[in-house]
DNA sequence: TTGAAAGCGCTAACAA
DNA sequence: TTGTTAGCGCTTTCAA
């Protein structure tokens, strides 16, 4: 054995067939959600002696669609895909499947086709932040939702409804509105929807990301939060505890996801012929001081 | 030609020699700021026919040592460290130099050997920021930086120095404090911070992040920003715009910046006997609301 | 136990 | 122009 000898991967992953390696696919590197997912996805891989490769697609279909490809050459051996992407590249997944290509998704519990998945219940997150609010005396409630994932947003829709529904409250369909996934978006978003329906005080939005953009929005509005205006997120980021307004949002355990999402690519590499797995996690309505204090101590980290 | 023929990348990456990707070291994946300089530096890679990895350190050593092996192994083709963690693998980063593997770093420009590196002017950064401080009338201006980059801040503080010395002001080393790199711990520092010393009108961040949990702290002390204390981050991430008080930073070009780390990258691969090369970029302060309204007007996005 | 050889799937060089 | 072949550096198998 030569000394300064350095073993070459590509040599080696030729002959093995093998990477070890998974692609974890994430839609918005600047979302920090995914950071804590991926995270948590990373811990579990390697404890099962797998590398994490992280692809940012940043909402574009060409750019998943070449890591997509990863898996298809051999650079990696599964893909977890925790993109949005979906209705774009619809052919080239249809393709994957065909070619058993580990894959599994972390999606909302409504996305179509027959694949392994890990979401969270939607319709319980929308009802138990539509709960809330009514409760705390709110007639008049915005969503923003992010555009990209409008197809699959049915659940969380489904959980504003009928938490109106039980309480007698009329629904606006003009409430409702959609935007990108940046905080500006969030921003101009809230502008613009307050500026339209002024009678509206409280806003549920699609993630934490976009709701701290809420808060310049409210501010140059004239408008207070919690007192004038309540804001509700979803995902429960590090930030949203440190705003100057805490967040109150949605919850699940991020831990959880991560691990369930690793262990089931394993399976899918392993075992490419068993059936595919779905599991939704349970929502938790975390309330800060968004909202107001009205139960503010509940949950308060 | 067979039907349904899908090329494996290892057996092309194994004859060519190379892999025409490259590796980004990143220390902090939840810092935004890594984001934008890494789509930054994927588009001018992108443009050069390269294809990216990122690579999250998340500031431990034996994470960051395993990426480093990326290049020995012949998994990219070169690397760019954005990363902190110098000293802990000072040996591997001498191994990897003798070895020849092409490596650029961003960090502050008086970081020690002789290496290919783009830098912000922090002494420029500290003399701006301090100044503007002192123009609003603070004397007692408190740092809260990095512990991680403690060894490469000389520049900021000798900038926060120069600007009091001109002026007269005395400088109390006790309003300097370190901590670590998640919101967390810059709202903890903040809260220590002035709770040790209440006389303290202005505090300077290490970077945007750290300062976004300022604001929590800032409130829960009944301090509000910007009427009873200032607050400057650094790196103008796109959150900073979006607080309830938008923040004033120091910003520079990060399309520049990756620009160059890239062109740096290429030259190095090229040419792998050229002498090294330092790049040190200009900091410019943007003021936003986060220290007064005194000049608002002249930067806000 | 140790060593030699086959071959993974591709590219580049060379021959026809 | 088109087709054939050597060989990249490893792992695994089989022989010694």
């Amino acid at each position: 054995m030569k000394l300064g000898w350095r073993p070459n991967a590509h040599a080696r992953h030729l002959v093995r067939g093998r990477t070890d390696r998974i692609g974890v696919i994430i839609p918005d590197s600047r979302n920090t959600i995914f950071s804590d997912i991926g995270a948590a996805i990373e811990a579990e891989a390697q404890a099962r002696g797998y590398d994490c490769l992280f692809l940012h697609s940043e909402g574009a279909p060409q750019r998943e669609a070449k890591f997509l490809n990863l898996a298809v050459d051999g650079s990696v051996d599964g893909l977890i895909v925790m993109a949005n992407v979906l209705k774009e590249n619809h052919e080239i997944y249809d393709r994957l499947r065909e070619d058993r290509i580990p894959m599994v998704f972390r999606a909302g519990p409504e996305t179509p086709g027959i694949v392994d998945l890990v979401a969270v219940d939607l319709e319980k997150a929308g009802y138990l932040v539509t709960s809330h609010l009514l409760n705390l005396g709110h007639q008049h409630i915005g969503m923003i939702l992010q555009e990209a994932a409008k197809d699959r947003q049915m659940g969380r829709l489904d959980g504003y409804r009928k938490a109106h529904e039980e309480r007698g409250v009329s629904i606006h369909p003009e409430y409702k509105c959609y935007c990108g996934y940046r905080v500006e978006d969030g921003y101009h978003a809230m502008r613009s929807l307050l500026g339209h329906h002024p009678e509206i005080t409280a806003v549920f939005f699609h993630n934490d990301h976009l709701a701290l953009g809420a808060f310049r929005a409210a501010r140059e509005l004239g408008r207070r939060v919690p007192q004038d205006i309540a804001v509700v997120g979803y995902d429960n980021i590090e930030l949203g505890r440190f705003c100057e307004v805490p967040l109150t949002t949605i919850g699940y355990s991020k831990e959880l996801l991560g691990q369930l999402l690793v262990e089931m690519i394993c399976r899918r590499m392993k075992f490419p012929d068993h059936p595919p797995q779905r599991i939704v996690l349970p929502p938790e309505l975390i309330i800060r001081e968004s909202c107001g204090y009205a139960t503010a101590r509940q949950h308060t980290p």
